[in-house]
DNA sequence: CTTGGAAAGTCAACAAGGCTGACGTAAATT
DNA sequence: AATTTACGTCAGCCTTGTTGACTTTCCAAG
């Protein structure tokens, strides 16, 4: 057991090891998203709607194209979502000031009675895991996960600024 | 402070703590389906696949319904992955010996050859994660993660005999 | 002041992968 | 013999992603 690689220390990193967080990751998300969606279900809205709201919600006066960048989806398909969403007054879309070619998006007050409900939910079951998992592992389980995002991504999740008007 | 509830002990359960977490939860499962999804786009196949071509692989010999249960999809969803599957010869559906209305699916050899460019590709990010961040941070975000399942879908996680034949 | 190009929006067409409902068949169970 | 179970399939629908082409607006550089 003088050879590192053979030593307990690495265990964790076997094939074995590797595929049950996979699996972990795999029904984790599916539990992550499960409230949410059921609330969704029934209205005439779905996930894609869910993340606009929510992440129109977390950066107020943030532009279309910045909420692309942080989505990773087509203007098109964006733009859909965004359209059902003004139609409806969930989100207003101002003209930009400085320049007027941009919108910047805010939620409504319908619009942030529906994120918090959204939110709620989805935060209840977080909390109870974190609860049940304890401040040590809850420091890990972002730990990794952010080792596990893109560079692109993970500058968009540690980078919350934005903001603007 | 002598209140638990305002004590140091749970500012991890903050509002905002709860956020991070659940914004990490978005990004990171963007990157752990980047490197299979990048390999299936131009194959005919899709996300979808490498989730049936993942869950044969781990249980050789597991009956459709068996694989419903844990994709919890319908069967016409699942079928329609499973058909092309088996017409590319990649997936083998046995006919049940004890029960004969039962498929027990396997993959062939082109179908394991499929699954092991998938996982390679999975595992690496995951190994690196895993490396970056160390075993005790491993340990809490399986810990997280389970605790985040709906409990039939943990029950799927972490009974994983099965089989069959 | 003109113009190039970025930002935003729109139309059309398409694909993957979910869903429901209805129906058929073979085999097991009662 | 009747019912239930496991599986397959046809048809049709929805959401959410895609590409491509085109327009309008408007900032900024020449």
């Amino acid at each position: 057991m003088a050879d590192p690689n053979t030593g307990e220390g690495l265990l964790f990193l076997t094939d074995e090891q590797l595929r049950k967080g996979i699996e972990a990751m795999f029904f984790a998300y599916r539990g992550f998203t499960a409230d949410p969606d059921r609330i969704l279900e029934g209205m005439d809205y779905g996930r894609a709607h869910h993340r606009a709201v929510h992440f129109i919600h977390r950066s107020p006066g943030t532009t279309v194209s910045n909420l692309l960048s942080i989505l990773g989806v087509t203007k098109q398909s964006l733009n859909r979502v965004l359209r059902t969403l003004i139609e409806d007054g969930l989100v207003e879309a101002r003209v930009g000031r400085k320049d007027k070619r941009e919108r910047h998006l805010h939620l409504t007050e319908k619009g942030r009675t529906l994120e918090r409900e959204l939110s709620d939910a989805q935060r209840a079951r977080m909390r109870a895991a974190y609860r049940a998992a304890g401040p040590a592992a809850v420091q890990g389980f972002r730990t990794v996960l952010e080792a596990m995002m893109d560079p692109e991504m993970r500058r968009q999740y540690q980078g919350l600024k934005d903001g603007g008007s």
